[in-house]
DNA sequence: TACTATTTGTCCGTATGTATG
DNA sequence: TCATACATACGGACAAATAGT
């Protein structure tokens, strides 16, 4: 016999048929019956494997449903410059926007503040969502300051890029000032826009974007689907 | 008449009153049908006001149960320099720690990886409770090489502060180098150790800390209550 | 388990004042 | 002056979730 436990075999065994795409994210697994067949094992010996599988997150138990391949989350960098195309883009993923409303309104007094405008002043609003390989990624609410970026709508329109219509306006180069993180259960709405269970659990970001002279020129809200993505600091 | 809506009086006078401390965070307030008998107007008056409350995140509504006032979440900040003990006190939170387990094992794959140690190697395990102002806001998992820091467990012990047990081993400071950021539905044993209820939300960070050489020292997995806690950045 | 009272959520409608053209 | 649209406030009824017995 050889000095490791066969589950073990078992588990590299499914790994790498997971990893090399044999089973897509969210496919169900054979049932413990079948995968017992197939490995001429007991039953308990898949069970063994399984539940390593589990334990590092690559698949997921729903009793009464059967084993399912998990979304591994794509790796979202919140630096400096946080850019959503090419965040995903370097994670493998197709970007794509849809924008589902636009307008121009009176900001709150959140959006005052944060943005640094003597109120009452106007700004342009962009709600969309945000796709990673055609699947629903993020809800997004920007809003922008008006009289700086009078162009804004049609710009997003276009373009739909916030980088590109920044750049519509000379804009080249943004950073982030402050991010903050909170997690929340997604609201009816919410698991509606995004696809998703309600109660299935989305992060919040609350972030400022500003110019090369530290002027706000963007404050956005952005809920995310919690199981498709992790938000990632590299403060090397 | 006045200009303004009759609702935002009432808005006002309740957004004072819990701020004055009247109605402490967790606290219920009076019944829809109460405060409608309190101010003089119709229980859907109350309810616009109600509803911008909860706009704001001051107060959230069960149904079948009441409307409550919000617990404020503690800003955490996530940068170069993660310090429980700091940030909390700079929130002006009393912070503690309650300590679950302290043990030292062989690490797992995952582990050495982190830590760029070649297996098989010893660390030094602390899993702990952080508590802010005395309730439960995060458990910690830590693990730590055992060759470089020999006493780590009984400066835990005694400490009870991880700068300081790192103090003891002649480290003065050490800073972030990863951190990554998901969120998940607590699971039965974490609400226990969390009290809080089971299918709320978590925050869960994945971090990494090196001494100022760049070494690996810490590697370290948290889940935040995260009704509790807000990760902030501060990129300026 | 089942039942009941309480409380919020959602819908129907009515009335009034204000702004607009 | 009139018609219309809109925001505000009120009144009621029922649904749905919760908590206690």
């Amino acid at each position: 016999m050889g000095r490791s436990p066969l589950w073990t075999a078992i588990r590299t065994a499914l790994s790498e048929e997971i990893a090399k795409g044999q089973y897509a994210p969210g496919d169900r697994l054979p049932t413990e019956a079948q995968l017992a067949a197939r490995f001429a094992v007991n039953r308990h010996t898949v069970r063994r494997a399984l539940a390593a599988l589990a334990e590092e997150e690559i698949v997921h138990a729903r009793r009464g449903s059967g084993v399912f391949v998990r979304h591994v989350p794509t790796p979202y960098p919140i630096g400096r410059r946080v850019r959503f195309q090419q965040n995903l883009l370097a994670a493998g993923r197709v970007p794509d926007r849809r924008i589902l409303h636009l307008e121009t309104r009176t900001a709150n007094d959140r959006e005052c503040a944060a943005l640094r405008l003597d109120e009452p002043a106007d700004v342009h609003v962009y709600e969309g969502i945000s796709l990673s390989d055609g699947f629903p990624l993020a809800f997004v609410r920007s809003v922008f300051p008006a009289i700086r970026f009078p162009d804004m709508l049609d710009a997003l329109r276009t373009t739909r890029s916030i980088t590109a219509a920044f750049a519509v306006h000379g804009l080249a180069d943004y950073t982030r000032a402050s991010t903050e993180i909170t997690a929340k259960t997604a609201s009816s709405t919410l698991s509606a826009l995004l696809e998703l269970q309600p109660g299935t659990p989305v992060l919040r970001t609350v972030s400022v974007n500003v110019d090369g002279a530290g002027v706000p020129i963007e404050f956005g809200r952005t809920w995310f689907n919690a199981d498709r993505v992790a938000l990632t600091l590299d403060d090397t």
